[in-house]
DNA sequence: ATTACTACCTGACAGC
DNA sequence: TGCTGTCAGGTAGTAA
């Protein structure tokens, strides 16, 4: 569920709240959101340093290594809530909590000695390591997007939106440094405007307040099959690309 | 290097 | 009311 925006619009969130707060706890409620090891010994007693995002991840720098937190489809972080049926862990302070629910359990609430290896935040990267990182592929652009360890951030409802206002069809290759520099800068202006409204509610997403955002109002091709492109009436499509369900306006994005 | 398929889970929704 | 199939903001592993 969560993409780059969701997950600033989560650690925006939290920023306020959790720096300086001693973990007395992490009790783990489902053995998955553990993800087969146990950080729960290595993070209690430790002071929360500093809260961050890298692509999806959401991170919180400890004296002593990283609580690492990756929402996958259905997670959730909430600051001010009873813990759900579908609660996997609960940061517990010396005064108050944080809950990670996860419905379809995918997600996690690890530990780790040194934060994950990424590719660059999708956020302000610069046009030229996008372009040196995006072109002289092979591969079809979408999955390109979606690959973390290349850029990190960018999922699937961003990935079309950002390649309908850049004008490229989700199945293009070899794209040009001119193609590059659209989508360069319709990435920064979706993540933006995203980010700006508070991200993207389809069904499940809430930040660490458990408020809905508004961007999905502001979808130009995502979830809008068979309605009037907004640019040219031309009906959107929606294709598989790389197992995912991809919308795109056969008009404004050619070949 | 690139792509496809399967798997991990639960719930919502459409169609019969 | 079921039941069945499809789909979902993600990613890992394995095979072609």
């Amino acid at each position: 569920m969560p993409e780059l925006p969701e997950v600033e619009t989560i650690v925006r969130g939290l920023a306020p709240h959790l720096p300086g707060r001693r973990i007395v706890q992490v009790r783990y409620l489902a053995p998955r959101a553990a993800l087969g090891r146990n950080g729960a010994t290595e993070a209690a007693g430790q002071v929360i340093q500093r809260v961050r995002r890298h692509g999806k991840h959401i991170l919180f720098d400890l004296e002593h290594g990283v609580i690492d937190i990756h929402l996958r489809m259905t997670g959730k972080l909430l600051l001010h809530a009873d813990p759900s049926a579908y609660a996997r862990a609960i940061l517990e302070f010396d005064n108050g909590s944080l809950v990670f629910d996860d419905v379809r359990q995918f997600g996690y609430l690890i530990w780790r000695p040194e934060p994950p290896v990424l590719g660059d935040d999708a956020l302000g990267i610069e046009e030229l390591r996008f372009i040196e990182l995006l072109g002289g592929l092979r591969s079809r652009i979408k999955p390109a997007l979606l690959d973390q360890d290349r850029i990190a951030g960018i999922g699937n409802i961003y990935a079309d939106e950002a390649l309908f206002r850049a004008r490229i069809h989700p199945l293009a290759a070899k794209l040009g440094a001119l193609r590059l520099k659209r989508l360069h800068r319709a990435v920064q202006e979706v993540l933006e405007e995203a980010i700006a409204r508070g991200g993207s509610s389809i069904s499940d997403y809430v930040d660490a307040e458990g408020r809905a955002g508004s961007f999905q109002e502001a979808h130009r091709v995502y979830g809008r099959v068979g309605l009037p492109c907004l640019t040219c009436d031309v009906p959107i499509r929606r294709i598989v690309v790389g197992q995912r369900g991809t919308h795109f306006c056969p008009a404004c994005q050619k070949r």
